[in-house]
Formats: C-alpha cells, sequence, structure tokens
DNA sequence: GTAGGGTTAG
C-alpha cells in the first residue's frame, strides 16, 4: 500500500455511518482526492462492504466517477450479489460491458455469477457461463466454482456436471461445491459417491455432509459420519444442533449443545440459534432465558439472527412480553423476519389487530412484505376471527404487491372460513382455486366440520381425502369424532371397522410441561410411570372440585366409542393435558403459571376443565395447542372460546 | 486494492 491508500484507509476506518463517509467523499472531491481511481475504489469497497443500506449511494458514486475501472465495477456487482436486489448486480455487468474498454475478469464473473445463483436464474448463468467461455475464464477456478453452484441452485446438476468435469485440475473446494450439488438436487447417493471418491478431504468436506445429510432428514447418516470425523470444529457441532433441530429432534438437539460445552467449546451464534429453536418446539421457556442470559453475556446481541431466534421462542414459549421486548429492543437492523417472528407471536396469542398494526408499521419502515410475511397476517386474521380484513390481505397480495398467492396461502384462507363456520364459503373457496387443492386443504376443512358438527360437508370431504391420502389415520378419528358429536354410533363403528381392517392406529395426543427445568410428557393411555400415577391422583381431586364448585359436566363428544356414560367420562378425563396440568399444579409452587404444550389441537372438554380449574383454583394456565396458545384466567380463555 | 466450498432466524 502506498502512502496515500493507507491515508484513506485509516480515515475510512472511523467512517461507521453514511453521514460520515458523505463527509470523506466531500473531502476528497475538494481536494480531488477522487479522481484517483485508488481513493474512489476504496471509498466504493467501504461502501458495499462495512457499510449496509448504502448500496444506492455506491451506485450513484460510480455513475459519478468519470472513468471507473474494473475494481469499482466488481466492487459493486459484489455489493448487489448478496443484497435483496441481486438482479442489479447483472445491470451493473452489462453497464461494465457498455461503458469500459478493458473486459470483465474472473471476479466479476464469479460475483455477477454469485447474484445468478441467489436468484437461481438458470438462463442468467448460462449466458455468463458462454461469455466466460469467449473470454477463456470458464476454468478459472473461483469460476468454475461459482458456475457449480449456480446450476446446482437452479437445480440443474447436469449442468453443474458438466461443469467440473471439464474443470482441468479441481481442487477441493471445487470438488466441495459439486458435492453440495448433489445434495442441493436432493440426489444423497450421488452426494456420497463423489464425496468418497475426492482425492483429498478437509474439514468443510465433511461439515458439508452433516449439513447435506440433515438436510434431507438422513439424520444416522449424518450421526455416523459425525462420529467418524477425524476433527471437528464449532460448525460440525452448529450444524449437528441446526439439522436435528431443524427435524424436529430437539432433544438430540439439547444432547449435542451439552455436548460442545462438555468438550469445552464456547456456544456460538450458530449452536445458539439452533438450541433456541429446539427451545420453541418443546416450549422450554426456562432454559431459553438461561440462553438468552448467556447471549447478552457473550456479546452476541447484534446479530439479528440470533434476536430473531430469541423472539420466536419466546413466542412460542408463550411469553408474547418478553417477545416483544427482544422485538423492540434488538440494537441490529430488523429484518423481515424479525417482523415476521413478532407478528406470529401475536397471532398466536389472538391478537390479530396488532398484528395487523405489525404489518404496517414493517411497511412504513420501508420492508417489502414477502409471500411468507402474507401466511403469517393470514394467519393471525383466521385465529383472531377476522374474516373481512383476511379477506383483504388475500385479495391485495396479487394485485397490489404482486405475490402470486401460493398453496399455503389458500389454506389459509380455507382456515379462516373454516374456523368462524363459514363451512360452506370454505367449500366453494377451495372449488374454485385455481390450483389444485391439496390434502392439507381439505384436512382444514374437515377439522372445521368436526368443530362444528357438519356431518354431511365432512362426508364430502373425507371422500376427497380418502382418494389423496386413504391412510391417514387423523382424518379417520377426525371423521369418527364427527359421528360421535351427533350420536351416530353406528358409523362411528364402521369408520372404526375399516380402520381396523387397513390396521391403522391412532397417533397418541401427548401434553408436556417444564417443571425444575425438566420436561415431563403424559400420554394419554399410555403405560403409566410415576409421574402419570401422581397426576392421577392430583386429577380425580381436581374434577371433584370443579363439579361441586364450578358445576362442571362432562363433554364426551369427542370420544370414540359408543359405551356407557361412565367410561365415557374416564376417556376425556385422561386427555394428556388435563394429567400435565394437574401433575403441575402439584408440583409448581404458589401463584405460578401452568405452561402446557400439547401436539393437537385442544379437545371441548379440555377446554372447558381449564377455565373451571382456572376460576376454581384462581389459577393461570398457558396451553399450547397444535395451532395456537390459550391462557386461562378467571374462568375464561383469551381465545373467546374460538380456536 | 476484490473471490469460490461447510453452520444462523419467519
Amino acid at each position: 500500500m502506498n502512502k496515500l491508500e493507507q491515508f484513506c484507509v485509516s480515515l475510512l476506518k472511523n467512517c461507521k455511518n453514511l453521514t460520515s463517509l458523505q463527509q470523506f467523499h466531500a473531502h476528497a472531491l475538494k481536494t480531488s482526492l477522487s479522481a484517483d481511481p485508488i481513493v474512489a475504489g476504496k471509498l466504493l469497497l467501504h461502501c458495499t462492504v462495512q457499510l449496509s443500506g448504502t448500496l444506492d449511494y455506491a451506485r450513484r458514486l460510480l455513475l459519478h466517477t468519470s472513468n471507473p475501472d474494473v475494481f469499482m465495477y466488481n466492487t459493486l456487482i459484489r455489493g448487489f450479489s448478496d443484497s435483496d436486489t441481486p438482479h442489479d448486480s447483472i445491470s451493473t455487468f452489462t453497464l461494465m460491458l457498455n461503458n469500459l474498454d478493458s473486459p470483465p475478469d474472473s471476479f466479476s464473473f464469479a460475483f455477477t455469477l454469485k447474484a445468478a445463483a441467489n436468484m437461481r436464474c438458470f438462463r442468467t448463468g448460462a449466458q455468463l457461463h458462454c461469455q466466460a467461455l469467449t473470454r477463456g475464464l470458464d476454468t478459472h477456478l473461483f469460476v468454475s466454482t461459482t458456475l457449480i453452484s449456480v446450476f446446482a441452485e437452479c437445480g440443474c446438476l447436469l449442468f453443474a456436471r458438466k461443469v467440473f468435469d471439464e474443470t482441468p485440475d479441481p481442487n477441493v473446494v471445487t470438488w466441495n461445491a459439486i458435492v453440495t450439488a448433489f445434495f442441493r438436487c436432493d440426489d444423497v447417493k450421488g452426494a456420497e459417491k463423489v464425496f468418497d471418491s475426492m482425492p483429498l478431504k478437509n474439514l468443510a468436506s465433511y461439515n458439508l455432509m452433516l449439513a447435506g445429510y440433515t438436510k434431507m432428514g438422513e439424520l444416522e447418516f449424518a450421526r455416523r459420519v459425525f462420529e467418524e470425523m477425524p476433527v471437528k470444529d464449532e460448525v460440525s457441532w452448529s450444524t449437528m444442533i441446526v439439522g436435528f433441530a431443524r427435524c424436529g429432534c430437539f432433544d438430540e438437539a439439547f444432547g449435542y449443545f451439552r455436548e460442545l460445552q462438555r468438550v469445552g467449546m464456547r456456544p456460538n451464534e450458530v449452536s445458539l440459534t439452533g438450541v433456541l429453536s429446539a427451545c420453541a418446539q418443546a416450549g422450554a421457556l426456562e432454559f431459553a432465558k438461561i440462553l438468552h442470559g448467556f447471549i447478552e453475556k457473550a456479546g452476541l446481541v447484534w446479530i439479528t439472527p440470533v434476536n430473531n431466534a430469541l423472539t420466536d421462542t419466546y413466542s412460542k414459549c408463550g411469553s408474547v412480553d418478553m417477545a416483544r421486548l427482544v422485538f423492540e429492543r434488538m440494537p441490529g437492523k430488523k429484518s423481515i423476519v424479525s417482523w415476521t417472528s413478532m407478528i406470529v407471536g401475536l397471532a398466536m396469542q389472538g391478537y390479530g389487530e396488532e398484528a395487523i398494526g405489525l404489518f404496517h408499521e414493517m411497511e412504513e419502515s420501508g420492508i417489502k412484505p414477502d409471500g411468507i410475511v402474507f401466511i403469517a397476517i393470514l394467519y393471525a386474521c383466521s385465529h383472531a376471527g377476522l374474516v373481512e380484513q383476511g379477506c383483504d390481505f388475500f385479495s391485495k397480495m396479487a394485485k397490489v404487491y404482486g405475490i402470486k398467492p401460493a398453496i399455503e396461502h389458500y389454506g389459509c384462507m380455507v382456515d379462516l372460513y373454516g374456523r368462524a363456520g363459514q363451512l360452506l364459503k370454505a367449500y366453494n373457496f377451495i372449488i374454485s382455486m385455481p390450483i389444485p387443492p391439496n390434502v392439507v386443504i381439505w384436512r382444514t376443512l374437515l377439522g372445521a366440520c368436526s368443530f362444528y358438527g357438519n356431518v354431511e360437508l365432512a362426508e364430502q370431504v373425507q371422500k376427497r381425502l380418502s382418494e389423496l391420502d386413504p391412510n391417514n389415520s387423523g382424518d379417520h378419528v377426525l371423521l369418527s369424532n364427527i359421528y360421535a358429536g351427533v350420536g351416530k354410533w353406528k358409523d362411528v363403528a364402521i369408520v372404526r371397522r375399516s380402520m381396523a381392517e387397513m390396521k391403522m392406529t391412532k397417533s397418541p395426543g401427548w401434553s408436556m410441561i417444564e417443571v425444575d427445568k425438566v420436561m415431563y410428557t403424559f400420554i394419554a393411555g399410555a403405560k403409566q410411570d410415576d409421574a402419570t400415577k401422581e397426576a392421577y391422583r392430583n386429577l380425580k381431586e381436581i374434577m371433584m372440585r370443579i363439579r361441586v364448585e364450578g358445576g362442571y359436566v362432562p363433554e364426551v363428544m369427542n370420544v370414540l366409542h359408543d359405551i356407557e356414560e361412565e367410561e365415557k367420562e374416564d376417556a376425556v378425563i385422561t386427555h394428556s393435558e388435563k394429567l400435565a396440568v394437574a401433575f403441575g399444579m402439584g408440583r409448581l409452587s404458589e401463584g405460578s403459571v401452568v405452561r402446557i404444550m400439547k401436539n393437537l389441537r385442544v379437545c371441548k372438554d379440555c377446554h372447558t376443565v381449564m377455565k373451571l380449574i382456572s376460576r376454581v383454583y384462581r389459577l393461570g394456565i398457558v396451553l399450547r395447542d397444535r395451532s395456537r396458545f390459550h391462557s386461562f384466567n378467571g374462568g375464561v380463555c383469551s381465545c373467546k372460546d374460538y380456536w
């Protein structure tokens, strides 16, 4: 570095925001320093790499430089490639071709190809490939490696392989890229074969196998590689934690996290997001609080993904106030994921209006909504009974925001109508959908039919479902519940018999509760362990008291068999959420809120019992079921009996 | 003076 460069670098180091950068720029203009290509280049580099949200300024900087060189174009292309407007990289590349006398180099191609990969644009990738070919740069290692990624991202494994085969002297990075390409295109066996034939493996090669296997749900294979690999670093550990958590194996994720600490490694921001996601699934609020404390002490509060994971975890553990606190105080820039996490958090508690308010706030902050945030807002409307607002969002999605509704959005709409009891509207909506409805859509309507006891429609829906997914026991159970609800015991028996003939078993309901940092699981009708026996003893007394003091009459419609009244009562009493509450009431200290997680939707009888317990015992109960939170206090539920 | 492969949230 010459003296001038050193001077610039030292000055730029202090430019932490756009204003101070502009001051430097003004100074450089006044002293004609900016005419020096090195100075202009450094300025642009700082703008795109060190600062965020200054890409527009960077673009103008380039346009106002009289003779920008290849370096400056490359820097701008690189800046756009990882932004939310990667297509600007492509236009900058074209601008360079038209305006610059010297040709694009390997950097230009590598950066522009990165943008094409992020856009998953095969056409652009192929065009750049041709361009690189004519300039003799296609076999340049950096270019060919990025080409492999582009084609893999676009799902064109054949093209990726061809590039690899034509690379004269592939190094370990090129090999890694082609293994990743196989995984990206869902070819696990192919990935294994290439991995085995690699002439040289470094740590990253093993780590990408862990990532590839866990992403494909091949957890046993991942475990085997993890155990066999010669050296493990924090990426290896993080990959296992994130991978297992993503597959719903939160116990294993907790295990790897404990093990990571046991071998003396420090949790980093990635392993922490993984273990937080495990907490979110398990509803482990106390553990999440400990992790939060650790994150603050370790100075990781600046990292947006960590804050997003915290927001999501607190929401899913029922602590929407903590979620809000994290969300509002997060020091880093809020991304669309941050906003969506908070919107979902509010929605799960039934705060529909607040969720809508947040959506508008997000827009005002300059973030453009995407398809996923629309799922969140439709979910919010559906769980708060805001049918009109939901319809409004749905119609605006395509018309105003230019986002084509996907099958998930249609599913939200069916849920919106279904929950509100507008079953016929839901049905008509389904049959007029421009894309063929899938099982999820029909199942949503079947659930609504069950809730509102509409036998005729349920039978029609079940017919569709048995064509699409004949072996789903949940659908048969729902139908059987609907018959039981209206006393059609003969039909209940028919459904049960056909289930038995097809050797279907009902997937059991379970509930979890955390007491003294231990998670207890209760399963309806399972073999009784000590905790379950304790729960039954408590429950007997509780049920007696709410009968006498709360006027409880059992609601027996969701019992499967045509059995004696007394037996029916026993069957609803054993629902797992009642056991979990009874256990918690015996173990938790006075005044603490009982928090329960359940894998299925809560039934009407359990819902009534929770309300009565909250009144008779003056106890707060928070129940997370499959679709939302119920907060019981003084005999009422936050869902306003709408779920 | 700039790069490519491995882990981060809805």
